[in-house]
DNA sequence: ATATAAAAGGATATTTTTATCTTTTTATAT
DNA sequence: ATATAAAAAGATAAAAATATCCTTTTATAT
C-alpha cells in the first residue's frame, strides 16, 4: 500500500511528533535507532523532508530534527502527498483515465469507494493525535 | 496500490474471462489491444499465469490464451496473491512484523481493518461476475 | 511434408526504488 | 580561533520492477 520510503517517512514522523519540540532535537542515529530504519536512507529522507518543509532542522552541534507545533497539525495523508505527490492516491485502482463513479472500471464499487473513505481517515486526524496515542501505550511505533 | 503488473494482470483476466473460452481462444495482440497494456510485457505475464495455470492457454496456429469455466470462479484475490505472494497483503502497513490487534501500530486501527474489509470484498466476488457486469455494461475494462 | 501462426523460453535493456558513502556546510562549545 | 558535532549535498551502488527483443517449440492448415 504503501511505498517502503513513504513507511519511513510515517514512522520518522510520527517519532518526531511524539519525542521532538524546538528544545528537543533529535539525530539521526536516535531516530534511526528507535524506529529501525537504516540510518543512511533516513538521513536523505528526513533532508528532503525538512527542504519542503514538512519537518524542521537545524544544522551544527546540538542540532538535529524537530516538528514544529504548527507542523504537528498536519495528516498522515499531507505526509503521503509530500512523498510520493499529489494525485496518486485517489487515481483508478485500476490506472484508468476515463474511470469515475459515472463510468466505473471493473474495481470502482468494490475497492475505489473503500480507498476514498480510508484517505478520509487520513486525512482527518493530525500528527499530534497519533502521538497522543503513542504516548499513552495505546499504539506504538 | 496495485503494482502496475498485478493492474496488468487484472485487465487481462477480465478481459479473458469475459470475452474467452475454451472455443473462443485471445491471442495477446487483440488482448494488448482492448485493455491498452504493451504487448511484450503482457506476453510474458500471461506466460507466467498460464504456468501457473491461473488461465490457460495452447501454442500453435489457432492457439491462444483463455480462461477455463472452472478458473472464472477465481476471485480477484487469488490472482493478486498468485502475482504479488501470499502474505503481502494483509502485513502491517507500517511493515512491523509486531503490529496485531492487541498491540496495534500507529495507523492500525485506521487503515489495517479497511484493507481488511477491502480483501475481503475482493475475495468474495469471482471473476464470472465482473465479465457479468463488463457484458452488460454497468462496469467497464 | 511444409508453411504458418501462435505461445514459451531466454537474454537483455531501461527505469525506479532503495540504500550507502564521502565531502561540504554550518552552528556551537571550548 | 579551533575543534566538534550535526545536517546538507552529491555521487554512486544495488536491487527490483518494468519493458523489449530474439529464438525455440508446438499445433494446425494446406
Amino acid at each position: 500500500m504503501f511505498s517502503q520510503s513513504a513507511k519511513y517517512a510515517i514512522l520518522a514522523v510520527l517519532y518526531l511528533t511524539t519525542y521532538s519540540d524546538k528544545e528537543r532535537k533529535k539525530g539521526i542515529s536516535e531516530i534511526s535507532e528507535n524506529i529501525d530504519v537504516p540510518a543512511p536512507f533516513l538521513a536523505k529522507l528526513l533532508q528532503e523532508l525538512s527542504k519542503k518543509g514538512f519537518i524542521n532542522s537545524t544544522k551544527g552541534r546540538g542540532g538535529g530534527f524537530y516538528m514544529s507545533e504548527e507542523n504537528k497539525n498536519l495528516s498522515i495523508l499531507d505526509l503521503i502527498e509530500e512523498i510520493e505527490g499529489k494525485k496518486k492516491l485517489t487515481n483508478c485502482v485500476l490506472g484508468s483515465s476515463h474511470c469515475n463513479p459515472n463510468h466505473p472500471c471493473a474495481l470502482h464499487d468494490l475497492v475505489y469507494d473503500k480507498n476514498i473513505e480510508m484517505l478520509k481517515h487520513l486525512k482527518g486526524k493530525v500528527l499530534s493525535e497519533y502521538a497522543k496515542e503513542i504516548e499513552n501505550g495505546v499504539s506504538f511505533l
